[in-house]
DNA sequence: GAAGAAACAAACAGGCTTGACTGTTTGTGA
DNA sequence: TCACAAACAGTCAAGCCTGTTTGTTTCTTC
């Protein structure tokens, strides 16, 4: 009664997260279609049985998947995000910090994942609605980070542009390495933003 | 001997046409891995025999599909191009085209291309090449519809990042339609070319 | 300490996909 | 006209993936 540390509930928890890591790892190591209940089982050392006692179908698995992915995402922002330097070359930094974002293992998993919802209609919902509040609130961290003033007109669209643009270098950069093009469209997108906000 | 029409041929190339885009037409509707070759050849309306016998292995008939892909995208964009207006909005006009490309449905398949290629050996290569040239012939054409002069310093960069942009806004439309979010940063963005280009 | 629940393990059946194999028709060149 | 090759048709086996089922261990609670 007294000694209730619960550590049936804490081996679950581990069971879990090694069960989601090792998700995340299979769809940025062999693509969401590589990514096999029997594929993540093994690589998250887990039995089969023991993985289909926590998530009952592959469904199940991979929807938690994509919360723990948004999560990942977030946190992955805002840790970057406090170790930006203050005063001139902030602007950049800040273009760098996202660009190194968007060409990070996790965003390759959530890419899959956001390719795969297009024709899985259960998940679309899911991803759609995650990706939205995770877009959100990257967006009200730039503007901060960046300090646009929303009010004057244009200066949100930029913002936006901004994230958009960063996704479409993620993108690009999937396949073939793409550092150097990367640093220079952003050395000068950060003149735009400088010209434009604040 | 002089009536060398050659009809074989021609029935060889429809059928290869038609399971070329039963491939794409799958690709967009059902993704790269709900793209079984048996779905594909019914889409067709080819036999799995006559289906083998054009592309002995999937890897073949996706190979095939790659390029295709490819072609389709330049043409539609060529064409698209070839009837822009001129004169004042020009630069929102060809932001227009290419946001319209980027969310058409040769993009998706693409698109589900791109992303497969990251995770095939073979496919990797293959889409790196077609998509680097086809990368090379938009950023040319997109150089001389804004009528970007390139040897000044930072408008190449520019012209880059506006095709970045365009991707990752059509990264962003396959989950939710983005129409109306998607107007209003090009509507922005055509003001920061027309200040930076030309 | 004993019953019951949660966590884990492993075998099994059903469905789907791929490519190999055999057979048939149609067109081409001699 | 005849031989040959290309195009087409359909069946079959092997392999993988998923989810169900049954059994075992470990923890909790009374």
């Amino acid at each position: 009664m007294t000694t209730t540390r619960v550590p049936q509930e804490q081996r679950s928890r581990a069971t879990r997260r090694r069960l989601l890591e090792a998700t995340v790892g299979c769809l940025v190591d062999h693509g969401y279609a590589g990514t096999s209940t029997t594929l993540v089982s093994e690589r998250a050392g887990v039995s089969r049985g023991a993985q289909l006692h926590h998530y009952p179908s592959k469904a199940d698995l991979v929807l938690a998947a994509v919360r723990h992915v948004s999560e990942q995402r977030g946190l992955e922002l805002r840790e970057a995000a406090a170790s930006l330097p203050q005063g001139a070359g902030r602007t950049r930094a800040v273009l760098g910090m996202l660009g190194d974002h968007f060409t990070s293992p996790v965003f390759a998993a959530a890419l899959e994942l956001w390719v795969a919802a297009r024709s899985d209609e259960p998940l679309r919902g899911e991803v759609a609605e995650l990706e939205q509040q995770l877009g959100r609130d990257t967006h009200r961290m730039t503007v901060e980070l960046l300090g646009a003033d929303e009010s004057r007109p244009g200066e949100r669209e930029l913002v936006q542009a901004t994230l958009d643009l960063v996704r479409g270098l993620g993108l690009a950069n999937t396949i073939g390495d793409d550092s150097a093009r990367r640093a220079r469209v952003l050395d000068r997108w950060a003149e735009v933003l400088e010209a434009g906000v604040g």
